[in-house]
DNA sequence: AGCTCATGGCGAG
DNA sequence: TCGCCCTGAGCTG
């Protein structure tokens, strides 16, 4: 699930679930459970996304600090608790809504200095308003590492992860093992443009959707795609199928311990 | 029942 | 670059 859009569409979430109020905060699972005691009860004040990363700030200077990792999640209900299901590390619930937590990579109460330290490592999130492009394009500009592995390195850029990384090159027409120090600043100036304008909408829906108008199923005569990670992309796991493009095969190799999928004819820019 | 894989990221070597 | 952590779904047998 967890890339930058989902964390974001969390961090609004929780807001409308709990912000005024006090939520009971308990970890069945019981990992978590001195942590939880020490904000039970405490007022909700908000919750925020940077990069991947999920603050919930409570009252009192205290701030929740989750990261789900590969695996992490984090279910949000506008319904009465039920009995918990699964591995649940951390709950907040109120009578009206529950959020449950499982598999996070990180969970921990800190401080603000210990949020600042975090945001501090990151690098822009094309989410926030705030985020300086040129922050990442000097580090890119720098670098002799493959743009596929530093648009996922969260100190270049933060939010972007497998699905974003493979459907921005696609879309920019971008060669994925363009050396950073090689990429124009044309190709890196249309991705940024691209995932500011990708990633809002990832957070609306809960879904990736990169296909644009032209290329989907109707408009190309192709049955309609369900993946089961959402919605219709490119070239994310699609392996040895047609591009949706041109139709060469698209391509996959595991690059800096991840698959990435790529289009040998359509991404030949750097 | 047991394996593999997943939209992440860390630390050891 | 590899192994490892966390959980659950979707195979295989």
């Amino acid at each position: 699930m967890p890339e930058g859009h989902t964390l974001h569409r969390l961090a609004g979430a929780l807001d409308a679930a709990f912000a005024g109020t006090r939520p009971r905060v308990s970890s069945p699972q019981g990992r978590f459970a001195e942590s939880a005691a020490l904000i039970d009860g405490t007022a909700f004040l908000s919750g925020s996304a940077h990069g991947k990363h999920l603050f919930c700030d409570f009252a009192g200077d205290r701030v929740l600090h989750i990261h789900l990792g590969l695996i992490g999640k984090l279910r949000v209900e506008r319904t009465a608790p039920q009995p918990p299901r699964g591995e649940i590390r951390l709950r907040l619930a109120t009578d009206e809504a529950v959020a449950d937590l499982s598999g996070p990579q990180i969970c921990r109460l800190v401080g603000p200095a210990e949020v600042s330290a975090v945001i501090a490592e990151l690098g822009p999130d094309p989410l926030r308003a705030d985020a300086d492009p040129d922050l990442a394009w000097r580090r890119i500009q720098r670098s002799s590492r493959p743009v596929a592995a530093l648009l996922m390195d969260q100190a270049v850029l933060s939010g972007v992860g497998n699905v974003y990384r493979a459907e921005v090159l696609f879309r920019a027409r971008v060669n994925p093992f363009t050396p950073g120090k090689q990429l124009t600043r044309r190709s890196w100036t249309a991705m940024w443009a691209d995932l500011v304008e990708l990633m809002p909408l990832g957070v609306a829906s809960g879904t990736i959707d990169t296909v644009r108008p032209e290329h989907t199923p109707e408009a190309m005569g192709r049955p309609p795609r369900e993946d089961d990670h959402g919605g219709e992309v490119y070239v994310y796991r699609r392996p040895g199928m047609p591009c949706f493009v041109c139709g060469a095969k698209v391509r996959t190799e595991v690059l800096a311990g991840r698959n990435l999928f790529w289009c040998g004819r359509c991404q030949r820019r750097h």
